[in-house]
Order: C-alpha cells, then structure tokens, then sequence
DNA sequence: ACCATAGGCAAGTCCACGCTTGCCTATCAA
DNA sequence: TTGATAGGCAAGCGTGGACTTGCCTATGGT
C-alpha cells in the first residue's frame, strides 16, 4: 500500500504540529518551522529531527518543497488526507465524493 | 491532545484492514475478523493481535463494541476521522464543513 | 579569500509498540 | 457437571522509528 507512508507520517505528534504550521504561514524554511515549535510549542527538538521529520511528510506527499538558491520552501499538500474518508466513508454516504460540479 | 490515540490507531496497516472489514460487514466477532484477516488477507496474526488492535480501535473512538451473551460485535464509527480533514482543511475551503443542508 | 548561514548524510542510542505464549473467566449445549 | 466456545489479562521478546551527535556540502555576504 502507498498509504503506508501517508498514515506512518500522520502517526507522529510533531510532523502533525508541523503541518499546523504549514497550515498557518506556507513556504516556511527549515530553521523557520524549528523556531517556531521551539517557540510556539516550547518543543526542544534539533533540527536534525524535523529535518527527518519533513522528509517522511515529503515521502507522504503532504508537504512539497521548491529550492531557491540556499534556501528551501517547504508547502502543505493536503490532498492526500482525501484517500482516508474515501476509503472509510460515513455511513450515510451523501458526502462520500464532494466535487466540485 | 486526544487526536494521538487516533492517529495512533490508524498507523499500523492491519488495524487498516480491520476498519476494511468492518465497512464491509458490521457486527462482527473477535473470532469472524480473526478468519476473515487470516483468508482474505493471508494475515498470520494471532486471535490476542486482533484483541489488541481491536482495543486501540476502540481507544480512538474508531470502532464501538457491545456484548450479547457471550459474543461481542464491533461496529465502525467513521466520526472521528473528521478530525482529521477539518484540521488541516482543503486550501479550497469550500469542503471544510461539509454538512447535510 | 574568508566566514556565516541553510541544509544534508551517516552512525548510534533508546524506547514504544506489535505480536506471541500461557493461563484464566464467562456463557451456552449435552 | 462436563466440555466447548468466545473472550480477557499479563509477562516477555524483537524490531522499527524518533532523536541526537558529528561531520560534510553549498550558497551568499563582506
């Protein structure tokens, strides 16, 4: 399953705090979202660990990045997350697929 | 935050599976998930495995269980996974709150 | 040229969690 | 009562994964 990645990378608390931080300011850097869980969350985590931590979100395709000379953005993919009601859809079924018509 | 036990429970892929089989077929027994994972899925897990996955599952609000005699069946509550989409919504909007009008 | 900044790679540690094994309780049928 | 079925509890094993530490590359400023 390509899900393995998607739910792996939803299990962890901190990648889960991260893509809040995405979800409130998007292209954030590497050194940008440390500060913030540090600050925000008073997470004390090196940057090694969410360095980790965004690859497997990467992996997931929940977060894209885009290189611009040393800097490198990162941005919130929340397509993805689709797939888990689809695949558990409420059981009264109405809003199993909602598109946009 | 209470969000763990369900991120949790849905990170491991057989409890995935068991979610699979009770969309399929509510009310099921212990004993029925334990044949249906073993026959359709080729899962060589222990009936204790199942209990145990079926506990996190009901930690996480994902599955609700009730005893007759000495059966128990277990049927699926998509509820929570609402959690999920409406905490990192769709850059759209319009599908944040999807609600029956 | 130099140094600071932004990020990557690799090895190592440590703990949570999935799974098994063994034994115990409760309900129903003969 | 005996036996079979449906399920629960607890201890133990083993592996994956989160996190750190140390070193390396690349870009930009002065």
């Amino acid at each position: 399953m390509a899900d393995d990645e998607l739910f792996k990378a939803l299990g962890d608390p901190t990648r889960r705090l991260i893509l809040d931080e995405l979800v409130e300011k998007s292209g954030q850097t590497l050194f940008e979202i440390c500060s913030r869980l540090s600050m925000k969350h008073r997470l004390g985590i090196s940057r090694q660990g969410v360095s980790q931590h965004l690859a497997v979100l990467e992996a997931a395709g929940l977060v894209e990045s885009r290189r611009e000379g040393r800097y490198k953005f990162h941005d919130l993919n929340t397509a993805p997350l689709r797939r888990i009601t689809e695949r558990w859809p409420a059981p009264g079924g109405s809003e199993a697929k909602e598109n946009t018509p």
